[in-house]
DNA sequence: AAGGCACAGAAAAACGGTTTTTCATTTACT
DNA sequence: AGTAAATGAAAAACCGTTTTTCTGTGCCTT
């Protein structure tokens, strides 16, 4: 009896009171801290649902607090120049990994999380009534920004947006942009580049500034000239050849290569190599976005490709719990939380 | 006043029971079409929640109807050859088109959706209680499919488990990759074709098997000898430089290959256009997954690849509503749903 | 004409928590 | 000593639905 019953074995917050010889209020009061309560009498609690593996309903609990336990994640059109204009989730394993670990920590924090790519999704979702939102790589033009900011639930993006007033953008995680900058220079400085040129990914997101500052702070702090190209056109690709090209008939070569992007890093190791330059010996190549599964191009001929761990799972963790927080009403911790990123040295800079 | 409360001016079920002069159980009734009303009632009751936008509180209803609201999406280690192991989701377009939709559509029937790619996570999901998973790309090997099933909760799958018994895989949305291959080698051959080589998946997935049955079936028809070779060894580029060498140095060179992996065809590609001959005139080539952003190779100096569409939004979508049916605890209308597949032909098969 | 039976709808009882209110003890203060 | 305040915990109310049970009707049957 009782196979076809649903949940039905599932311990709910009475059979925890029953256990611990206290009533329900007690239970709820010792496990949300809230109530006044002995501390004995909150440890003895807490140990019985402990043991009695006691998970509070979730729908019970946001139907009382009243709100939808819903975050939605939205990662918006690409800046990036695809070409095409294309949805930022699906294409970039960067922000997938984030989505992935977003939304685990998201029922570890008793709330879920929607996907959403798109205004309509995200404003559906609006509707829809959810409690907060997370926005990867924010960008100044979208419209997102300000519904939600309007219709006034908590946000925290994943990336600063640039140039607007502080209030609208007052939680925020970050990967520490400029200084894995830095440390990727160094790295090549260390492997004996003289002169390091940057191509930089098309401005809109911070890390764009960021990295960008960094590496101007490290020109300064070495004497070198900064070189860098800023890709704008729609056809990356195309462009970054172009840029390459540049950059390699210059009549003071530089002798390595930082891309923003893991694609045109690529491109650039294969037009440097077409060129018939060798890989690292008389260039060098990294790349800040890191997408392992292409950049160890084993058996390819062309040497792995330097990149970066901007480690996305703990990114979308912090960014998950300062949203959490807010809809629970509380104020987080810090509002701001810089991630450190480090290099991953691969072949494409390992010169001897 | 008012505005710091929350979710104040919401409407509820008494509202509109109030505004269309009913009981809330009326209403209740009225919009699930599960009492007994007059036809009558339930029109001006239904009139009168769509007027007032009305949106029932799916965490009530989760918490009287006993189920979490949550369903898991999981997509499994990938099979696919890529040397490494790694969770299909973050990696592959085609799963995170799913996930998208899937996200969304899940938020349509009131329901949430939580990602994992990874067997403890699914656990972790499973305890928590999910009403029911959607697992993308299953394999028989995969230890998360007895688990879901041994739990009893509803599972849809898209594509099938191969070698189970039938009551372990009632449920699954499927795309016809059979037709789909027998489009793209007509296509191939009213393009010219003489001879065309498949370069498959590993075996594993029901697609596979899938495509190749197709292919052999095709053979037999038209009267070709088939010719195709299944990837298995870690390195997939080295594996694929293999093969295609294979290929052009046999006697009766085929002069045509479908792959079913889009980063194979890209491999083959470049494979054949480096030994000199021209694509689509010497070789025409075609990929069964489509990656739109990776495909089209503009300025590249490569053809753009032609592909299939698999349409896995509508997949997603598909597979959601079945589980949702089954949560609800309906038997859904069809079990098993193929959604056709096309072609989307480029330049690489565009031989005049 | 009375008993039974559909029928349409309302009232009441869950669902599993949280929050507010109430109550019974101590402790503290004049 | 008598009252006020502080403390700890229980009781009650509530969140917004669905589900179960109940109440009137009017109609059919005999």
């Amino acid at each position: 009896m009782g196979s076809g019953l649903k949940r039905q074995g599932r311990v709910g917050i009475r059979d925890v009171a029953k256990a611990a010889g206290v009533s329900p209020t007690t239970v709820s009061h010792a496990l949300s801290g809230k109530g006044r309560i002995s501390e004995q009498t909150r440890i003895r609690v807490t140990e019985t649902a402990e043991r009695l593996g006691y998970r509070p309903n979730r729908s019970a609990q946001h139907l009382v607090t009243g709100n939808s336990g819903l975050i939605a994640l939205y990662a918006g059109n690409s800046s990036t120049p695809t070409g095409r204009l294309t949805s930022a989730l699906p294409d970039y394993p960067f922000i997938m990994n984030i989505a992935m670990s977003a939304s685990v920590e998201a029922i570890e924090q008793g709330l879920s999380m929607a996907l959403s790519s798109q205004t309509s999704e995200a404003s559906g979702l609006l509707q829809m009534g959810v409690d907060g939102a997370v926005i990867v790589d924010p960008e100044v033009k979208d419209p997102v920004n300000e519904e939600f900011f309007e219709a006034g639930i908590p946000v925290v993006t994943v990336g600063r947006i640039l140039g607007v007033p502080e209030e609208m953008n007052e939680h925020w995680v970050d990967v520490d942009h400029n200084k894995v900058t830095i440390e990727v220079l160094e790295h090549l400085k260390k492997r004996g580049a003289k002169r390091v040129a940057v191509i930089s990914a098309p401005v809109g997101p911070s890390y764009v500034n960021d990295s960008l500052e960094g590496y101007k702070a490290w020109c300064e702090s070495t004497g070198q000239e900064p070189i860098f190209h800023t890709l704008e056109g729609r056809d990356y690709e195309q462009e970054t050849r172009r840029v390459t090209k540049v950059l390699l008939d210059e009549k003071d070569r530089p002798d390595a290569i930082f891309c923003h992007l893991q694609p045109v890093s690529v491109e650039v190791l294969r037009a440097v190599i077409a060129e018939g330059l060798s890989v690292p010996d008389e260039m060098m190549i990294a790349t800040m976005s890191d997408d392992t599964k292409v950049n160890n191009l084993d058996g390819s001929g062309m040497p792995d490709l330097t990149g970066c761990n901007l480690h996305p799972e703990q990114t979308a963790v912090e960014a998950v719990r300062m949203l959490a927080a807010l809809v629970a009403g509380e104020e987080p911790a810090n509002p701001h939380v810089y991630i450190p990123g480090e290099i991953t040295a691969r072949e494409s800079t390992n010169r001897k």
